[in-house]
DNA sequence: TACTATTTGTTCGTATGTATA
DNA sequence: GTATACATACGAACAAATAGT
């Protein structure tokens, strides 16, 4: 089975394209929380595309925060995490980065959830995930 | 020159060594800001590895935003961006994420920068570059 | 428990295209 | 205009983790 939706003849690149189509399709629901996307060799035949283009597509959507991967298993649609709430107080303030790669397992966090860092004025600091984070003030 | 700085036995992956090094010379300092990382054969050469294993180690620094890459230029290690403070007044809040390619790239954002997103409480939403910016109360 | 099949992870090689110096 | 450097893409092989039998 063919699908003619990937053209790499277009300006975009076919990892890009092929990233669009999921990142559509995960949003708008047709494919639900901890769902499993189809194996890389099924999509790559699929589409008449290599695995690798396949799997920088996948890496697209994992730097995004949309899916996650895990060897053996698969790619997974992620599951939304508890929301938490973080309050800035009087003298308080906060800056976001991506975590480096050790810094982001050590604090047991996916790819693509940014890191929230929390400067009191006291002087302490605390590092918060990114996602499923709100900053309020109260 | 052969440098005896990555083993393909280690535990960690060979690209990950890589970037684990050129993360060390960043941060240290030992490359300034703008100036411009070995090119990929050249490093691929004097670390004994192929070239995607070295494309896979600059993707790493991309993400953490560390560095940018440009099209026959090279990769550059990325300056610091102009300080700006948001304020968050009371009732308004903030969440965080990693954008889209198409929202990063329509928001002129390199890669590795996450998005500051401000809810106010009067119903408006404004977005800002996650780096640089600093969210305060006052 | 043990084995097998499936699936992703890593790495190298090759080729071609495109942007920059 | 040429050389350099990165971008994309396919193929191949083996390793490692998981799932199911």
């Amino acid at each position: 089975v063919v699908r003619m939706t990937i053209d790499p003849a277009a300006d975009r690149p076919a990892y890009r394209q092929l990233a669009d189509l999921f990142r559509k399709q995960i949003v708008s629901g047709a494919y639900r929380a901890g769902s499993r996307l189809p194996s890389e060799p099924t999509v790559a035949q699929q589409y008449g595309l290599g695995r690798e283009t396949v799997r920088r597509a996948m890496a697209v959507l994992r730097a995004e925060g949309l899916v996650i991967t895990v060897q053996g298993e698969g790619t997974l649609v992620r599951t939304p995490a508890q929301p938490r709430r973080v309050r800035l107080g009087p003298g308080d303030w906060a800056t976001v980065r991506v975590p480096s790669d050790g810094e982001r397992r050590g604090l047991g966090l996916d790819e693509g959830v940014p890191v929230i860092e929390i400067h009191r004025a006291a002087g302490a600091s605390e590092l918060h995930p990114g996602d499923s984070t709100t900053i309020f003030t109260g």
